[in-house]
DNA sequence: ATGCTCACG
DNA sequence: ACGTACGTGAGCATC
């Protein structure tokens, strides 16, 4: 017979402690603007608990009110704490109401604490065949542990638990767990205001009651101790000791009214759970129920009727429709199709793995430019469908790129999390389906694939209208059709074409770091007289910090840190530092770029990266599998990597151009300054000219030097400057940075005045946008938490720098592609940079592609001040400098 | 899975 | 007093 367990949870303490598992608590939020991540760490703890533990019986105990029988006899009881915060309170409410969707009993009782209800009801029952857990978020209940109680107290916020024992009890304090409440008679405890004796603390009083047992066995046998200050403090704190045992002592005979019968626990109530996580917009929670297979219980999604395709026909193809390519892989280049669903809300269509893409009258409709289409991810779709011949066309609407722009903290891949966002729901997640891990896979039956795609299919249809109506709310009409859709396409023809790279090239920078990371190890272990692995952090902390004993300059989190910054002030003090500075970039190089290079060339003598359009918050591109935006330039050993980058053909070059200054020409124009301004339309040196008009020199007197500084002042604006920050940067004292700022500011008081105006209006609408209204929702601006804060000003400053700029190249693309095909030109784009395009081209073609490309970026959009782009080429990406 | 380190703009 | 420059991705070690 399976015994019965009773699981008592003080729901204060947990409460609160899920409130502060996380700092950044504005991130959590809900629409309407209330604060959720207390609610959604007690839902995962309960979660966990319930899962782990399985009880029979479940009870959660409040506390009752702001008084209880403890302040009877001392008024000044949990006194002093400090106010419990807005944000915390608010959330209380919910979070019963999430107790009882869980089908759990809650229970508060006038005059007592959660701590005496659980003690009560846990002796009650442990008497008879009941095991009890407890569960806190304090250490309060630790003294009830005993070999039927087991008390589980919250770590790191809630996420792991402590499990009290009277073994564990014993160990860790050397007393048994009854003894805990003679410790807080001695010691107190200051988070409830228990006063305990004068300058006795929990060391203090665990020998105490070693020796005497008790605060009775103690205070009988006092005249034993030798006389010193402590009996001195013992004798005359004698009745604040007596006052504070009974204050921590848990009252487990408290009036309780609960038949534990009344207890029994009989699983969520999921009628209540799914639309209380609808409410708290809890849609990794939403999306667990549907997967734990709770058949019968929760809303089961709509049967939707389809109908299977092996053979396409004309008529199963019309304008408007909604189209989904169903790939499992992230890499489309290369992921195995499927399955393929078409159509409209009312009819839908569904086919099996790629066959369909064979068939002529399917690749007729993609094919149709005139015949518009509804997808998902259209740049992933045109680069697979491209495979197999067809040149996706007609596409009018990007549900995914569309929920990107809308929200750009809206982190979902799955199209499920976008519709959920949208208050669609008769949809499942791609995991539900598919699971995920190595266990990912097709599902068994096709008729749950099918399904599953013709819901995603009848999604884009509904989805359409509400984003697209969203885009017009928040001015972003244009943004959307004219520079991110376009650009998609255009994005999507780079990544197929690809970058040639020169393998041979690869494989003999190989060899040759090879040999010489070999050496520098051979003479690190010479000098540290052992042999470890330099790669790891930790075990080098060792060599340096312990076993050479050099000065800990920084700490990390887990240990002593050993970035360059430090190793490069170490370097004086044992020639071992500069050796690992040497391994340490040539390690990187070999595995990172030659390594990881090698890897993803394609059978095509060629690389395909991708590049994620709807990731970053400030509307840069991003990209992965590998990502081609941080190849080595700084550094000549690494910058080498570049010659591996070839043009596809003999006698053609790689032409590479980029903007010069974009961010601070965009910064001149958005904060209207009249200097900075001046000195781009006069073609000066932008750090020069800030030099000479912060330190007040003549174009002689700024040495390169004083250039350096002001450079890295100028970064700094763009960045949301900080005393701090610039001081780092320049390696100079945090007085003498705020000195720079205070003279740059008095120069140039219109950029002062963008940077408060900025700040100012993304505190009163909650978003900054670009000049093209790209918008980055800022939740953090008005925190109350500093860090918090400050790093939202210093976005909200930079947002609209670093996006508006991203958004010209964007712009850039868009026209230079057109005007190649314009032009009938071999010559083709193959990489962004971020500020960089980078193009391959027939030899002949070079001049006028200079040219053009000039003409294109420099005119792509007007502003303010001129745009300028420098270009170069040769026969490797590496001469193209 | 997470943290550290380091590559780029 | 607080402890940071803005935006990324990848490899490695460690848990």
């Amino acid at each position: 017979m399976s015994k019965n367990k009773l699981l008592l949870i003080d729901g204060n303490s947990v409460a609160f402690r899920a409130f502060y598992a996380i700092q950044n608590f504005e991130s959590f939020k809900t629409k309407s603007g209330l604060h959720t991540n207390a609610i959604l760490f007690f839902n995962n703890m309960l979660d966990n608990i319930m899962q782990k533990e399985e009880p029979s019986h479940v009870l959660i105990a409040f506390d009752a009110g702001k008084t209880t029988f403890r302040h009877a006899f001392f008024d000044d009881y949990k006194a002093g704490r400090a106010k419990t915060p807005g944000e915390f309170k608010e959330q209380m409410p919910y979070i019963r109401e999430l107790i009882e969707a869980f089908g759990i009993q809650h229970y508060e009782l006038a005059d007592y604490e959660a701590d005496d209800i659980i003690g009560t009801l846990a002796r009650r029952v442990s008497a008879d065949d009941f095991e009890v857990v407890v569960i806190s978020g304090d250490k309060d209940l630790t003294q009830l542990a005993d070999k039927n109680i087991r008390v589980e107290v919250t770590t790191k916020g809630v996420s792991e638990l402590t499990t009290y024992t009277p073994e564990f009890i014993k160990e860790k304090y050397g007393l048994e767990p009854l003894q805990i409440i003679d410790m807080k008679g001695l010691a107190g405890d200051s988070s409830d205001n228990i006063p305990g004796v004068t300058r006795v603390g929990e060391k203090t009083a665990i020998k105490l009651l070693a020796e005497y047992g008790s605060v009775e066995g103690l205070y009988e046998h006092l005249d034993e101790l030798k006389p010193s200050k402590m009996k001195e403090n013992l004798i005359n704190d004698k009745e604040q000791a007596f006052l504070s045992k009974k204050l921590a002592t848990i009252d487990v005979n408290a009036p309780i009214d609960v038949a534990v019968e009344s207890l029994a626990y009989s699983g969520k109530d999921i009628d209540k759970l799914v639309p209380f996580y609808r409410e708290m917009e809890f849609k990794q929670q939403l999306n667990k129920l549907d997967t734990t297979g709770l058949t019968g219980t929760s809303e089961p999604l709509t049967e939707i009727s389809y109908e299977v395709v092996t053979e396409a026909a004309t008529s199963m193809f019309s304008d408007g429709m909604s189209l989904y390519v169903e790939m499992l892989e992230p890499n489309y280049h290369t992921s195995d199709i499927s399955g393929v669903a078409w159509g409209t809300k009312e009819k839908l269509y569904v086919s099996f793995g790629d066959d369909i893409l064979s068939q002529d009258s399917f690749k007729e409709w993609l094919d149709d430019e005139n015949l518009t289409k509804i997808v998902y991810d259209a740049k992933a779709n045109q680069v697979a469908l491209k495979r197999y011949g067809i040149d996706l066309k007609g596409v009018a609407f990007d549900v995914l790129l569309a929920s990107y722009l809308i929200d750009t903290n809206d982190k979902s891949e799955d199209l499920a999390e976008v519709a959920f966002n949208y208050e669609y729901y008769d949809i499942d997640t791609d995991e539900s389906v598919y699971g995920k891990g190595v266990k990912k896979g097709l599902p068994a039956e096709d008729s749950v694939l099918f399904q599953h795609l013709a819901r995603k299919v009848k999604a884009l249809a509904s989805l359409q209208p509400k984003l697209d109506q969203l885009l017009v709310e928040k001015e972003q009409h244009e943004l959307f059709y004219d520079m991110e859709l376009p650009l998609s396409r255009v994005l999507g023809e780079m990544e197929i074409e690809g970058i040639t790279v020169n393998a041979q090239r690869l494989q003999e920078m190989k060899q040759e770091f090879a040999v010489q990371l070999k050496g520098i190890e051979e003479r690190i272990y010479e000098l540290a007289e052992e042999e470890f692995n330099i790669n790891s952090p930790k075990q080098l902390g060792v060599i340096l910090f312990e076993k050479m004993q050099l000065p800990v300059i920084k700490k990390t989190k887990t240990g002593y840190s050993t970035a360059v910054d430090v190793l490069e002030q170490l370097k004086d003090q044992a020639p071992i530092v500069e050796h690992i500075l040497e391994y340490r970039q040539i390690a990187k190089i070999q595995s990172t770029y030659v390594e990881g290079l090698l890897k993803v060339i394609q059978p095509d003598g060629k690389i395909h990266t991708r590049y994620v359009q709807t990731l970053t918050q400030t509307g840069r591109l991003s990209s992965v599998d590998p990502n081609l935006q941080n190849i080595p330039i700084r550094l000549e050993e690494g910058r080498k990597i570049r010659q591996a980058f070839v043009p596809r053909k003999k006698d053609w070059q790689i032409f590479s151009s980029d903007y010069s200054q974009i961010e601070l020409r965009v910064l001149a124009d958005i904060a209207n300054d009249q200097h900075m301004r001046e000195a781009f339309v006069e073609g000066q040196d932008i750090h020069a000219s800030t030099a000479m008009r912060v330190f007040g020199l003549s174009s002689e007197e700024v040495t390169s030097n004083i250039r350096r500084q002001a450079k890295a002042v100028n970064f700094g604006i763009v960045y949301g400057i900080s005393d701090y920050g610039l001081s780092q940067n320049l390696g100079i004292s945090r007085k003498e940075a705020q000195q720079f700022i205070d003279t740059y500011f008095e120069k140039y008081p219109d950029i002062k005045t963008y940077m408060e105006t900025i700040v100012r209006e993304a505190k009163d609408k909650g978003y900054v946008e670009t000049l093209w209204h790209r918008r980055r929702y800022l939740p953090d601006i008005n925190a109350r938490n500093f860090n918090l804060r400050t790093f939202a000003e210093r976005t909200a400053i930079n947002t609209p720098i670093q996006g508006s700029a991203a958004d010209i190249l964007k712009i850039a693309m868009i026209k230079m592609a057109k005007r190649l095909k314009e032009e009938n030109m071999e010559a083709t784009m193959l990489l962004q940079v971020h500020d960089e395009l980078v193009f391959e081209a027939p030899k002949e073609e070079i001049v006028k592609l200079e040219q053009l490309v000039r003409e294109v970026m420099e005119n792509a959009v007007e502003l303010s001040v001129p745009l300028k782009a420098d270009s170069s080429y040769g026969n490797t990406w590496y001469e193209a400098k």
